[in-house]
DNA sequence: ATGTAACCGTTGCGATTGTAACTATCAAGC
DNA sequence: GCTTGATAGTTACAATCGCAACGGTTACAT
């Protein structure tokens, strides 16, 4: 008979921390911005690294590609994101920002500081750090 | 312009890190037991606190009732579980594994329990209990 | 007892997902 | 220039998801 704890169960206890977060964020821009949490990732990603490609997109995020592509369709038809084929390479599109994405991403990104503040409120701030490069130190192990 | 880091925003970390963890734990059980993530999820929250009806399950890990009910009639379909109509109250029903389920649950504890430690090899015993009790911190915050 | 409201779990439906196949483009060898 | 193999991104398909509606059961007030 092994003994198991369900509750400290890494994998488990990330899942359920995480899914907690995201809807908690999710109820936060949801509504107000019209986006679904993959739509949110993938925009966030071209906001803060763009112009960048679908598969480097892809390669930094662990994204599918089907996932960026389709969610990618739905930022251009809000007109928040615009593709434009790379002159080197013409398979790519290079991904950014229009003035609107640009200004709704800058009000996001407030939203999520405000969020990440109240989820860290009564940590000091070494252990939200620490927190944070913990949780990187996994990652870290895992092989993609 | 505000300043934001993706990389440091707490529930695109979380999400990133359980992503990580769940998938390379489903590299373990996937083939080998022909599990999804959430019918090991539910699996497993049957035989760590089971018997209990799907409504207990749901409150308790915050899973959605139809995901609950899916999951269960494939596990059914296995014979790993067992549904029985309470005799208290006869619109719910006590899940319990089989014997068959509580072996595979006693083998997958054994995996998860290796899984875990492969994960925080490098990490002091304090410092995993504390990350554990930070992430339900995290949670705690979140009203459901 | 009878009606009303609440609850349990299942099912239909539309939306979203990943796998696999596909088109288009590029790079390398000859 | 032409073929071969790899890569970028889209699309078809089947599986899964959550929402809403449903049938069946219980609790409670009248």
């Amino acid at each position: 008979m092994t003994d198991f704890d369900l509750e400290n169960f890494l994998p488990y206890r990330l899942y359920q921390a995480a899914e907690r977060a995201s809807e908690g964020f999710h109820r936060i821009y949801g509504e107000r911005f019209g986006l679904s949490r993959t739509e949110w990732r993938v925009l966030f990603n071209i906001g803060q690294y763009g112009p960048l490609s679908a598969s480097a997109l892809s390669k930094r995020a662990g994204f599918h590609k089907t996932q960026i592509s389709r969610a990618v369709v739905r930022l251009e038809n809000k007109r928040w994101v615009e593709r434009v084929a790379g002159h080197d390479d013409r398979r790519t599109h290079d991904l950014t920002l229009t003035g609107e994405g640009k200004r709704n991403f800058q009000e996001l990104t407030q939203l999520a500081n405000e969020y990440s503040a109240s989820l860290l409120s009564d940590f000091e701030h070494g252990d939200a750090t620490s927190l944070l490069a913990q949780l990187r130190r996994i990652e870290a192990c895992i092989a993609e």
